[in-house]
RNA sequence: GCCGAGGUAGCUCAGUGGUAGAGCGCGGCCCUGAAAAGGCCGGCGUGGGGGGUCCGAUUCCCUCCCUCGGCA
């Protein structure tokens, strides 16, 4: 029996140089690189969202990135279905190519290589999401006028009475979660608590590897605000002011720099304070970032020192994997 | 050199004779169909140095050091 075909994830906190060191690596494994990312997949949003460069892109397969339109809504459950008809593609076209070397190509052929920094994604490509349909617009909205009108609280204590479980893991004041609890309750009937125990990813039929790329937190600081620095120099501004002259999905619209900006432009306030929240809000996102990567066991840790040559982390990625 | 103001958290500052707070910053955590989103928790401090009064000083007094403004 063939050993199982593998997968790889580089995932890490934001500006730690994931996609450079995914690039390097796909070219020694001669992989594919997918993109863990919910909001690189939008057109037209490639300097707010840092890309990879055209250089990289022409150097190894990328997918899923600037494949939809701004104005589309985009989530976890369309992630997933998307990146898992990726996988198979690309997984077949690397035993298509020579079926007579299958056992050289599982070993360093057409590998996928999953790099981003989106937890909750991953989490869902590894470990899988449930599949009943469960997504209603007019309940959802529904619900939350009446969150507006009684208060979260009114709605919480209908969450416990269907579901407590659900309830005792979400926070009185968390009322997406709780919103969420409710509609999917009142769509399938059932708790979304059962259903989430109802869950089957990758991990069950692949071998993954994930490599979480870090770097001490004030370098990570550093080269977060400096990556800022340059994004205005490559016409941040003149983006953006594109983008606010379109129609947003509410996605597409949550990326870091869009609202910020907006304030600027509104007169709120000037510049330099615009480039600070745009700042401090990316570094608190890598920090959110940081603690959901924490508490998965599966994550093997790559330090970095900030000045690290790409094809050096690749080498030793790939003895890793060795 | 003289006069005035001030030295309290990483920063800007409040307050009190019974060892301290606020905002911002920062740290930790949660997360299953908006996730670059959303939610929760945490003061992280030799109160400029030294001496005195007092049961007790960050608070009152003296002195030294430092910063800022004004006059020379």
């Amino acid at each position: 029996m063939l050993p199982k075909e593998r997968i790889i994830f580089i995932i890490g906190p934001t500006a730690v140089g994931k996609s450079e060191i995914a690039v390097s690596l796909a070219k020694k494994l001669s992989g594919e690189i997918i993109s863990l990312d919910s909001m690189q997949i939008y057109k037209n949003m490639d300097i707010i969202t840092s890309k990879p460069t055209h250089g990289q892109m022409k150097s190894v397969p990328h997918h899923i990135i600037s494949v939809l339109a701004l104005a589309k809504e985009y989530n976890v459950s369309q992630y997933r279905k998307t990146d898992l008809k990726k996988v198979m593609v690309i997984l077949k076209k690397g035993r298509k190519t020579s079926l007579e070397k299958v056992k050289a190509i599982l070993r360093k052929g057409k590998i996928p290589i999953f790099a981003g920094g989106t937890g909750l994604y991953m989490s869902v490509l590894i470990d899988g999401i449930f599949k009943e349909k469960a997504q209603n617009k007019i309940i959802r909205s529904k619900l939350y006028k009446i969150s507006q009108k009684q208060g979260s609280n009114y709605l919480y204590k209908k969450l416990k009475k269907v579901d407590p479980q659900a309830a005792f893991k979400i926070h009185p004041n968390d009322i997406r979660r709780i919103i969420r609890a409710l509609e999917v309750f009142k769509i399938t009937g059932k708790p979304i608590s059962a259903l989430q125990r109802q869950r089957q990813g990758l991990k069950d039929k692949y071998e993954i590897k994930v490599f979480c790329l870090n770097m001490k937190r004030d370098k990570l600081y550093q080269r977060i605000d400096q990556r800022v620095e340059r994004m205005f120099k490559q016409g941040l501004i003149c983006e953006v002011k594109r983008l606010l002259k379109k129609r947003l999905s509410r996605t597409a619209s949550c990326a870091i720099g869009i609202k910020e900006l907006k304030g600027y432009f509104l007169g709120q306030y000037d510049l330099a304070e615009a480039k600070r929240l745009i700042q401090r809000n990316s570094r608190h996102y890598a920090k959110r970032q940081l603690t959901w990567f924490r508490k998965d066991k599966r994550i093997d840790w790559v330090n970095l020192s900030g000045n690290d040559k790409p094809i050096k982390i690749a080498k030793r990625l790939w003895k890793k994997l060795c």
